[in-house]
DNA sequence: AGAACTTTTGCAAATCATTTGCAAAAGTGT
DNA sequence: ACACTTTTGCAAATGATTTGCAAAAGTTCT
């Protein structure tokens, strides 16, 4: 309660309607702290909400990725859905476990790299995607 | 006529049959030095051969990757079609231009990096991406 | 070169992730 | 509670990629 207090502040701030679906969602995400797709938000709310739609909780995320609360980020090297966390604490990227999907936060080594490239190249550099992929201490 | 030999030669050495569509689409990679879509490479050469199908380039480009003769990637940040290119030169990443799509080749910093991710999660590093996004010269 | 065998292609239809149109429902300010 | 605007449910569409199957092409052996 204390919880969605917080969003819904959040989302008052942001200009857009305190909705029961909004709120969930974004529970949902602070409390699994890690990446998820939009087909594992919509199937764990939709329990609790038999009308909920995919489509809703589409809608949702790319509305708070334009709003710039959540990120949207191609994870898996194989399959291509997208998958979206809450943008909080510093920008990061992700090693990812090949065989468990398990992700790992990783610090940015790329600031440097960035304004080398940058000279080089005379390009203005907006941002910088990196994953790392490979096998966990439990899958190896 | 060369370029033809030398790429019989490559599906030779792969176990895999020399067909004109492999020809074709080997040469197209080799001769545009950048990052294709299997729609792109179908678009050219549908004009030669009417009966090529997409199918048809999606099926050879998959083989490819899976013979490791061509990397496939997700180049555009909002799209997402992916990108084929030859494996051929070093190992590299991309820069690429968020208005005009201009790509450009970056050399990997990531070495140690890698390394010292690897100490400190004890993951077996496999593989990574990288990529670049800002304005060339011209679109800024 | 021709026959026998295997792989690849053309073609159509399917699949998967994501988006969209529209009317009904819900949220917001007064 | 009212008027107004946004969001949702629902169904259908979309875009990229894959798949099943019969015909065509490539390869191997003679
Ligand atoms: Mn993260
Ligand atoms: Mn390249
Ligand atoms: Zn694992
Ligand atoms: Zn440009």
């Amino acid at each position: 309660m204390n919880q969605s207090l917080n969003l819904e502040k959040k989302l008052k701030k942001l200009g857009i309607r305190v909705t029961s679906q909004r709120i969930k969602i974004l529970e949902l995400m602070a409390e699994q702290q890690r990446p998820l797709t939009a087909a594992d938000i919509f199937a764990r709310l939709k329990t609790d909400n038999p009308k909920l739609r995919l489509s809703t909780v589409y809608r949702n995320l790319n509305n708070f990725v334009a709003k710039n609360i959540v990120s949207k980020i191609e994870l898996k090297l194989d399959k291509k859905e997208s998958y979206f966390e809450l943008l909080q604490g510093e920008h990061h990227h992700h090693l990812i476990c090949l065989n468990c999907g398990q992700v790992v936060p990783l610090s940015c080594p790329l600031e440097d790299y960035e304004s080398k490239i940058s000279k080089e190249t005379n390009y203005k550099i907006v941002e910088h995607r990196l994953k790392l992929y490979g096998l966990c201490p439990k899958c190896q």
